[in-house]
DNA sequence: ATGACTGGATAGTCCAGA
C-alpha cells in the first residue's frame, strides 16, 4: 500500500499538479492539507477527478485558510472531522481528519503553525498538539499520523540551524510536544529510513530555496511499531517540487507492505496504463 | 535590505504562510 502526504498550499492552484501526480505515482491513500477550500467547493473541483481514478474521497476544509482531505482507493471508513477535545482559535479550524483505510487508521493533520514563540498562536499551537496526543492514545490501531506537523523534529530537519534559533517550528516545547506523539510508539518512518541524509520537505519560495536545497523537514509520517516495520520505502519526492505552479512543500511518500494479517490491498485495480518510466525520467530516491 | 514568493480576499494592498 502506498501512502503519501502532501501540502498543497491551495489545491485549487495544485489541480494541474496534483492529478498528474496521482496518474504518476498512484498512492493508495493520499493526506493533503492547506486545500483551502470548504467540503463543496473540493467536492464540486474534484470529485469526478478522483471518481475516475478510482478514489473515494473525504474533506474538512473551510474556506481562505487551512483545510485537510483524504483520497484513498483501498476504503475510506469511520471518517472523523476533527479530534476529541481539539482546541479552536477560539473556534474549531480545519486541520484535522481520519479514516480507516486498508486496515490503518490515516490522520491527515495540519498543524497550526505558531507564527511567534510564546504567541497567543504558539499556546494554541501547544495545546492542539497535546489534545491530538490524547486523542491518538485512545484511538484505534494501527495509526498513521501523517501531514505538515509544522515542527523540525531535530537540527538536522532544518537548513540553517542557527538561523532559526528563536523562531517557531524548533523550539524546545515543539519538539517536545512532538516527542509526546512519539511517546506513543509512532515512528518517524522517513528519518528512521534516512538516518543520516539531508531530508528536507519544505523549501521557500523565496530567494531560490528549493534550488539551493534550504528547506526544513516539517512533512511527517509517524506510524505505531507494527506499520513501521512493514516499510519497504520511505522518501520525499522532490520532482512534485520542481516544475511550473509547484506547491511550497513536496509530497511524503511511504510505501507499505501487505500487512502480516493480510491487507487486503488495493479494491480498485490499477488502471492498465504502462507503468515504464518516461525516456530521461530521473530515479526517485528509493529504500533499497 | 527585519526583503526576495505565493495564495486568498479584495478592489489598495493586506494577511498568512514557515
Amino acid at each position: 500500500m502506498r501512502l503519501a502526504t502532501w501540502n498543497v498550499n491551495s489545491v485549487k492552484q495544485r489541480v494541474p499538479r496534483l492529478l498528474p501526480w496521482l496518474d504518476q505515482r498512484r498512492p493508495d491513500v493520499v493526506c493533503l492539507q492547506e486545500t483551502k477550500l470548504t467540503d463543496d467547493a473540493f467536492a464540486e473541483l474534484l470529485g469526478s477527478a478522483l471518481a475516475e481514478r478510482g478514489y473515494e474521497f473525504a474533506s474538512n476544509g473551510q474556506s481562505q485558510w487551512n483545510g485537510v482531505a483524504l483520497l484513498s482507493r483501498v476504503g475510506l471508513h469511520d471518517v472523523e472531522r476533527g479530534f476529541a477535545a481539539m482546541p479552536g482559535f477560539p473556534d474549531p479550524e480545519a486541520r484535522a481528519i481520519s479514516a480507516t483505510c486498508g486496515g490503518l487508521r490515516v490522520h491527515s493533520l495540519y498543524v497550526p503553525n505558531g507564527r511567534v514563540p510564546d504567541s497567543e498562536h504558539y499556546h494554541y499551537k501547544l495545546a492542539w498538539l497535546s489534545a491530538l496526543r490524547d486523542s491518538v492514545a485512545s484511538g484505534p490501531m494501527p495509526v498513521a499520523l501523517c501531514g505538515d506537523l509544522n515542527i523540525a523534529p531535530a537540527d538536522a530537519d532544518v537548513f540553517d540551524p542557527v538561523a532559526y534559533v528563536g523562531q517557531t517550528h524548533v523550539t524546545g516545547p515543539e519538539r517536545a510536544a512532538l516527542q509526546s506523539l512519539t511517546g506513543l510508539g509512532l515512528h518517524d518512518v522517513v528519518r528512521e529510513r534516512w538516518p543520516h541524509e539531508r531530508v528536507f520537505s519544505y523549501w521557500d519560495y523565496r530567494a531560490g530555496m528549493f534550488h539551493q536545497d534550504l528547506g526544513m523537514r516539517i512533512d511527517l509520517v509517524l506510524a505505531d511499531a507494527a506499520t513501521s516495520a512493514r516499510v519497504a520505502a520511505a522518501f520525499v519526492d522532490r520532482q512534485a517540487r520542481k516544475g511550473t505552479g509547484p506547491s511550497d512543500h513536496a509530497p511524503v511518500i511511504v510505501d507499505l507492505d501487505e500487512a502480516p494479517d493480510g491487507d487486503i490491498g488495493p479494491v480498485v485495480p490499477p488502471p492498465s496504463a504502462p507503468r515504464t518510466p518516461r525516456r530521461g525520467a530521473k530515479k526517485l530516491p528509493q529504500s533499497s
